[in-house]
DNA sequence: TTGTATGCGTTATCAT
DNA sequence: ATGATAACGCATACAA
């Protein structure tokens, strides 16, 4: 059995409860200095370590949260990675740990987690019924800021990504949506955004969607072929995502087209293929990890009662300029 | 408060333990149908979830495990990826939980996980004490099979990269090792491993390590660039990792290389930047998935009691061959 | 088959 | 400043 507050009470002759405040974080306690000294130096020799369960089951703080996202296939790849990160590098700068979790009983189950940061949405029936009232902060993108949401506007992101093109000569557009089968259709805030900045200069966009595989890179690859094939006057091709514009550049390399002086090729997500790819790729930066961040930091807040509910906010997305874009060359 | 086995107990008139078998996933407890099927429906009917915490704390398991990583850089990044995906799915199908981990604390504090995967050596001082002999599965690269761990072998990989090089005719070789000051130098037995190939060609190959940047795929870009400009008359290139191979391609392109017909590019750990990059990269695909299975896999036998410790397994490396490799033709 | 009583390790309350 | 005791929510040995 591991040392517990009772070896170490026994072991100096006095009660628990000396030892539990001896050793407890708040330094204001009534306790004299010299046996909080005796029971600190005793519970190092004996490796003493507290029970965080029983510590949690009592103060009803477990200091962890969950970081939940409705599936498997979210939590992978490069663009989540940056939530990842950004979500576990300040929960822990601020005392807490971070269970992951895609299973509704992780957070349905009581104790283990404080809150949770979710991406997903606070219209999410399934989950909010599992959150029971506990915090919890969304992240998502969408039109407009909710209640207890940290969220970008994909519309915002894919408008900007289009008047850029627009701005850049460019009237020969396709937009790639590739494969939406995939989640709620995140595709189509983006395919708005794109449209309008296309309407507001009189441009009409071709659309590929669909694709035959289950990797974006490849539907990018062959749609973007398809594409060149029917429509070889094409300038510019905005991607719903990093893949797709990979596999795109890679199929007009293949086609003799040159990147970015044939055509402009604009990814979305900015994930680290974006600078890693030659030519380096514009793509839109969705503020996923500053997104986390606060989210983090909200949640806690929500946690620790140090604020009561937040109205949600908004970030901005911005265009992140590589060589994969740039002036078309056909006027 | 939230409803416990009190509330339900209370309104059924019965007494909490008989709540408690009713509940029970042990179906072979003695308990009439009538009374369970009571009890669920009540449950059911009040919202009763039961506290993880206070199971936990009777029974001494809490069915969640750790996975640990010395620092948060490695957490990051495509490879970790694959790991992270394999050991939550894993762990998810049995029945436990994942809480990520880079602080040790989460480790050594009690009770809060049944056992720990790591990404780490057996040896880790700082890592075993903190584990007080809790249960533990080490992930690693490695030369050979150690307690406790399931690795793959750094040195076999990057002589497998070799061997295939000069199989292929090369004899004008570099291999790219790019800043190794992160970690405690993971570049040694890729190194060792590729010059033992060399040697046995009786190839003595260049090599380039350092770097100004903390971007790999840079350091990869600017280390190829320098190399050429002494040794044009290289015909392939081996990277430590992909990002350094992704910038050595980029500087190959730039200087008027094609890959593979001048210079086969090769990198190492097969993330998903590989398959991505155009043309494809050939790279040694190291069994980090595979391994994080099978360490959830016997770190849950261990936590369990169902097996004993075991002697530790070595995983086999394969080189996933792309497009970004082939026979020199330059004799 | 069901109920009673006890314990898991800790903190909180109320004494002293 | 310290100690006795209850309580957190649940599971289980034992009694009925």
């Amino acid at each position: 059995m591991r040392v517990t507050i009772y070896d170490i009470a026994d072991r100096l002759g006095i009660s628990t409860s000396t030892v539990s405040r001896a050793l407890s974080r708040k330094e204001n306690s009534l306790i004299s200095e010299n046996t909080r000294e005796r029971v600190r130096r005793t519970a190092e020799e004996m490796g003493y370590r507290p029970n965080a369960l029983a510590r949690a089951l009592i103060t009803g703080r477990t200091l962890a949260i969950g970081l939940y996202t409705r599936s498997m296939e979210e939590r992978v790849g490069p663009h989540f990675a940056r939530m990842l990160e950004a979500v576990e590098l300040k929960a822990s700068e601020l005392g807490y740990q971070v269970l992951m979790s895609g299973a509704l009983d992780t957070i349905s189950a009581e104790g283990r987690i404080d809150g949770v940061v979710a991406l997903a949405r606070p219209d999410d029936e399934e989950l909010v019924s599992a959150l029971r009232g506990r915090p919890c902060v969304f992240v998502m993108h969408g039109p407009e800021a909710e209640r207890e949401s940290v969220m970008w506007n994909d519309f915002e992101g894919a408008y900007k990504a289009g008047q850029y093109l627009v701005s850049m000569g460019h009237r020969k557009v396709c937009m790639l949506i590739g494969n939406t089968t995939h989640a709620s259709n995140p595709a189509f805030p983006k395919a708005k955004g794109f449209r309008q900045a296309m309407t507001e200069a009189g441009v009409s966009p071709q659309e590929c969607l669909g694709g035959p595989s289950e990797d974006e890179f490849e539907n990018g690859y062959l749609l973007t072929t398809q594409l060149l094939a029917h429509s070889p006057d094409i300038t510019a091709i905005f991607a719903r995502n990093d893949f797709l514009a990979l596999g795109a550049m890679k199929a007009l390399r293949h086609l003799g087209k040159s990147v970015p002086e044939d055509v402009s090729v604009i990814g979305y997500n900015d994930t680290v293929l974006a600078k890693c790819s030659d030519p380096s790729l514009t793509s839109v930066h969705t503020p996923i990890g500053e997104a986390g961040v606060i989210a983090v930091e909200h949640l806690i807040g929500l946690i620790e009662r140090r604020s009561e509910g937040f109205p949600g906010i908004m970030l901005p997305t911005t265009l992140t300029l590589r060589d994969s874009s740039g002036l078309t060359h056909r006027g």
